[in-house]
DNA sequence: TGTCAGGTCCTCA
DNA sequence: TGAGGACCTGAC
C-alpha cells in the first residue's frame, strides 16, 4: 500500500520523542505499535509504504496517526507572518508533524516519563505491553499491543514497581482509578481539560500539555520541558523561568503554541547546529 | 561509581 | 505563595 504525495518527514517524526515504540529497521524504514496494530512505514521521497499485520482500513488510520490532513504549511506560513524570527527554525522542521496517538496510552506513557529518560521509559512500556497487550505476529516477529484499560485498571503498586516505575506507581493507580471521569476531556476546553487533567496525582502541566497534545490534537498548550526552556532561554531573552517562558509562548505563538514548542523541542534535542 | 533524566509533590519559611 | 529538596531506577 502506498500513499502518494505526502510532505513528512518520517525519521524526524516517529524519533522526535513523543513516540516511544517506533523501532526503526535497517533498511530505514519503521516498524510501530498503533492501538490495534502493528505498522512498518517506509519513506522514499513524497512517498509513504506502507505493511502492516491489519491492512483493514490503512490508509485513514495511517492518515489520522501522521497528521497528514492537517496542513502544516498555512500554519507554517501563519506563524513565520506573526513571527518572522521563526522562519530559520521552521525550515529546519520541514514535514515534522503531530501524531495523533491513543490517549489512555499516552496517560501512561507521559506519567511515566517525568524525571526520566526516554530509554527507560520506552523499556518500561515495552515490558508492561509484552505481560498485558495482545500478542501480534507481523513479518515472521512478535509484537505486543499497549494493554487496554480494562487489564491495566486491576493492577496495585507493586504490579507497576516491578517495572522500574518507581515512586510513579501511585501515581498511575490514581490516573487507573479516575480514568473513566475523564472521558469528557476531548468537549472541555484547553484550560478546563488541563485543570481537570493535573487533578490526577502525578499529572503536572508538562505531563497534561503533552497528553492534551499527542493524545487529543490540542495545539493550543504548552509542553515547556528542559529542552524547551533551554532552548527558548539561549535564543531569545527570556529569563529561564517555567512561568515567564509561558507567558511569552502563549503572546508569541498563541493557537500554535504546542506545535511551535515541539518544533523547538526537535531542533534543540535532534538537530544540532 | 556517581550523575542525571522530556517533572511533580511536599514541606517549611 | 514560592523556593528547594526528595523521589525510583537504570543508562552512561
Amino acid at each position: 500500500m502506498i500513499i502518494d504525495k505526502v510532505n513528512i518527514d518520517l525519521k524526524g517524526t516517529l524519533l522526535s520523542g513523543s513516540c516511544f515504540r517506533a523501532i526503526e529497521e535497517d533498511d530505514g524504514s519503521f516498524t510501530n505499535i498503533l492501538s490495534d496494530r502493528v505498522v512498518n512505514l517506509k519513506q522514499d521521497g513524497n512517498k509513504l509504504i506502507i505493511k502492516s499485520s491489519n491492512m483493514n482500513n490503512i490508509e485513514n488510520i495511517i492518515k489520522e496517526y501522521l497528521d497528514l490532513g492537517t496542513d502544516y504549511e498555512s500554519i507554517n506560513k501563519e506563524l513565520i507572518k506573526m513571527n518572522p524570527n521563526l522562519k530559520s527554525m521552521i525550515d529546519k522542521c520541514n514535514g515534522y508533524k503531530i501524531l495523533n496517538q491513543n490517549s489512555f496510552e499516552m496517560f501512561i506513557s507521559y506519567i511515566i516519563s517525568q524525571n526520566n529518560n526516554v530509554k527507560r521509559i520506552s523499556k518500561t512500556i515495552e515490558s508492561i505491553s509484552y505481560d498485558y497487550g495482545e500478542k501480534i505476529l507481523f513479518d515472521g516477529k512478535e509484537y505486543y499491543l499497549f494493554p487496554k484499560y480494562e487489564v491495566l485498571k486491576n493492577l496495585k503498586e507493586e504490579d507497576f514497581r516491578k517495572y522500574g516505575v518507581g515512586f510513579r506507581d501511585k501515581y498511575l493507580v490514581d490516573f487507573l482509578n479516575k480514568y473513566k471521569t475523564l472521558n469528557d476531556i476531548d468537549k472541555l476546553s484547553t484550560e478546563d481539560a488541563l485543570k481537570k487533567l493535573m487533578t490526577v496525582k502525578g499529572i503536572g502541566l508538562k505531563v497534561a500539555s503533552c497528553i492534551l497534545l499527542f493524545g487529543y490534537k490540542r495545539m493550543d498548550v504548552f509542553p515547556i520541558d528542559t529542552w524547551v526552556k533551554h532552548y527558548i532561554s539561549s535564543n531569545y531573552n527570556i529569563k529561564n523561568d517555567i512561568k515567564e517562558i509561558e507567558k511569552f509562548s502563549k503572546k508569541s505563538f498563541g493557537k500554535y503554541s504546542g506545535l511551535v514548542i515541539q518544533y523547538m523541542f526537535h531542533v534543540e534535542r535532534n538537530i544540532k547546529d
